[in-house]
DNA sequence: GCGCAACGTAACGAATATGGTTGCGCATGA
DNA sequence: TCATGCGCAACCATATTCGTTACGTTGCGC
């Protein structure tokens, strides 16, 4: 899947504008230009994550994208819901034999341990804000 | 991502194994009817198990596989580690914008997060064992 | 009102990953 | 020696992601 840098590019983009953040809104084209990729899969992040209130936009010129919170109040757990609808853990494709007792009952017996499981990498993943990132960004480019 | 199934396939796998554990091995054809497969997927699946020391395979006649160790043994974190090589997380397809001061810093920045989040997610999965849901599945057939 | 800047979104294609299938070789045990 | 079952490679179908183009819409400034 697999690989879906989703989550890494939101965290990068949301970063960026903290960075930035009090001057003008940012333009998903000089976030694109910082991502290295088009604005239109830019656009389409951060529509994920206007869903989930974390950023605005606004059309027109000097239009672009903010921040609705201070990055200090943006955990990484709030971004990984925003761009992260699917299972953590996804089912089988098809679904297994019912006629078999253990096909019949494993995914019912999954549910509470996935979900804790979830449960826990979230936990941990709210202890971590965009501040933080940004903090740690700038002091590397000392 | 997404659909990589191998996790949840692998665990009713193991817990199949579980189940039938004592007699005969069982051959992956048998377990294919199970998850309702190809029985070379399975084996495919089964090789890592392997490599895990989580299982054995035996050819020829009344051959099959069996696991290594008791269900009671078994966490979901080492089934997790067995099948789940990949990042948790991936980074960008292509690397950022070096130019960009939060490009340039932001992969490394994650590094520490999302090493806590696997570990905390691993933490959570080693509390579930395949003697626990062989348990539960056995309660749902009656 | 006009025009430009910027977002919103749909549509298409390339690249990639996954799961399914077939085929064939090899080991093992009766 | 022969049938059984694993080992493995090759191939195909499908789904997802990402990139790109295109076109509509919104809002600001003149």
């Amino acid at each position: 899947m697999k690989p879906n840098s989703r989550f890494t590019v939101a965290i990068h983009v949301l970063t960026l504008l903290a960075h930035e953040a009090g001057g003008e809104p940012v333009t998903s084209e000089y976030i694109a230009g910082s991502v290295n990729t088009n604005p239109v899969v830019i656009r389409r992040l951060l529509a994920l994550l206007r869903q989930a209130k974390l950023v605005r936009s606004q059309g027109g010129p000097g239009g672009g994208w903010q921040l609705t919170q201070p990055a200090r109040a943006i955990t990484l757990r709030d971004v990984y819901r925003a761009v992260q609808g699917d299972q953590l853990f996804p089912m089988h494709a098809g679904a297994p034999n019912p006629r078999c007792p253990v096909g019949a009952g494993i995914q019912a017996a999954l549910g509470a341990p996935y979900a804790e499981a979830r449960l826990a990498l979230e936990r941990q993943l709210g202890r971590t804000t965009v501040a933080d990132l940004l903090r740690d960004v700038r002091a590397q480019a000392r």
